[in-house]
DNA sequence: AGGCATTTGTGAAGACTTGCACAAATCGCG
DNA sequence: CGCGATTTGTGCAAGTCTTCACAAATGCCT
């Protein structure tokens, strides 16, 4: 069993054929990147300096800089980054290259939501099945698919070659999902429901929860209306 | 105008009357621990440790420790925490002992989940409003609530005591969105959108970027399916 | 061809965060 | 009352991340 969140931050790879250690940090921010060269690319841009690429992605420059360098090199100094190779060079390094499909857990009010939106096929990703273990749900079509009932998770995760679930039932549900998901075999997860889940090691959780990013912005309207005048800044997440 | 993102990590408060300077990274963690806490409360816990919080909340033991430190010193040596009453600080700095109101911006897909979203309320925050562009929106009944057009922003905002805005609009409208809650009198936006917006000093924004973490993810598959054998412990977000 | 403006890639410094390890404090019990 | 078990609070060291500042590389212009 493993806990919440990394300590290691550095990416090992050893010395074999994969790619170089990359810092987390550096992980979490190359998708930024890669959205804001699609927008450039979209807007006919060839190439862009990394102070362009930086303002565009909400970063400082010279973290930009040294981000890619992690990548190789792939700038030409005097000139900038080539927006199409960088692309290609980001989208190769997060594993984007290939189409990695994802199951979707408790299709209630969020689940629906996530299942409508086209947001993620454009992304690199395919909801490849949706589950809910309420019978009166199974059966019903969202987006044009139909919902499953978990039972017959392992099967189809198996058979669509599921490697990603996103957990969107209640939170005294969350880890008998993720139980479910990790013995079907699927290897990330993304948790919408608040509360830790136990996983064992070699599955990756992630967690996105709406009420902490609202109470660290209470947080700052706190102290902002408690001390005067001070140049509160944008919050890094 | 300021970018998105912090740099410095520290929360000053100066020597005023207000709270001490806190870590960034504690405040990211400070909702986590009070999710545990009143786990533990419900369950009828009157004390708890620093280990079993820890644990509860996913974290390392002396980090939690270092984190509540900050707060004052409200453990007792032996014992542990009284649970209560480290409810009741974690939430007097949070500032959550008063009830935020929320406006929400963009009733499509998302903005109906959040909109029929529970969980809110009972963390200390109140939907006190709904807003969208699209006309034939307006009116519609969301969980008992009338959307709104969004020439009513300011005039609600200011009878409504909003200071929280959130953003569940497209992306290629989400900076004048932002434009508009932040004239409305908004000091703080959690945006759904995937973009960066650029705010004036002393507005926080957080982002929240479903995509993103599914590329973070899809790098860590990437890698596992690359590099054979790895002990992959769970990623830190 | 040479010089100049531009921009990358990176060494080094500094700031922040984590985790260990242990002294100090507290409680329960004999 | 004193002692041992327990657990907090924190100094310190190690690790990670950010930022500055500049040499090196490149393209453009004359
Ligand atoms: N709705 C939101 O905007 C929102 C925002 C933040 C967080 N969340 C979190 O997301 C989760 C889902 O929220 P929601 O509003 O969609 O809740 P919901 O009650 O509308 O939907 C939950 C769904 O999960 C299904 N479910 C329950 N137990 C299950 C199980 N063991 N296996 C499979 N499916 C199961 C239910 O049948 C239901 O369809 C919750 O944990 C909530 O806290 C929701
Ligand atoms: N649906 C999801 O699960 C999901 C997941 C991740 C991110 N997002 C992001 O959240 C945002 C909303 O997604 P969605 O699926 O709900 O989209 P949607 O199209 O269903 O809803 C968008 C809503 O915003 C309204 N709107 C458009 N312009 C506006 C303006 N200028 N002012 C006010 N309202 C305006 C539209 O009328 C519509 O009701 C998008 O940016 C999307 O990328 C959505």
């Amino acid at each position: 069993m493993s806990q919440q969140r990394a300590q290691s931050s550095g990416v090992a790879s050893g010395g074999g054929p994969g790619f170089p250690d990359l810092p987390e940090a550096t992980v979490a921010r190359l998708p930024e990147y890669l959205r804001a060269l699609h927008n450039l690319a979209d807007a006919g841009h060839d190439t862009v300096s990394s102070e362009g690429l930086a303002t565009a992605a909400g970063v400082n420059s010279a973290k930009l800089r040294k981000d890619l360098s992690h990548l190789g090199s792939y700038g030409t100094r005097g000139v900038g980054y080539d927006v199409t190779l960088l692309i290609e060079q980001i989208e190769q390094v997060l594993g984007l290259h290939e189409t990695r499909a994802v199951a979707l857990v408790g299709i209630g009010n969020l689940g629906h939501a996530l299942a409508r939106y086209a947001g993620f096929a454009s992304r690199g990703f395919h909801i490849a099945a949706l589950f809910d273990a309420d019978r009166d749900r199974v059966g019903e079509l969202v987006n044009g698919m139909a919902v499953r009932h978990m039972s017959d998770i392992a099967a189809v995760v198996a058979d669509e070659g599921i490697s990603i679930g996103v957990i969107a039932t209640p939170a005294d549900a969350a880890q008998v999902v993720a139980d479910d998901l990790v013995a079907a075999g699927v290897t990330s997860i993304l948790n919408f429901a608040p509360c830790v889940l136990a996983v064992p090691d070699g599955v990756d959780v992630r967690k996105v929860d709406l009420a902490i990013e609202l109470q660290i912005l209470s947080f700052h309207e706190h102290r902002k209306s408690t001390l005067t005048a001070l140049p509160a800044k944008v919050v890094g997440q």
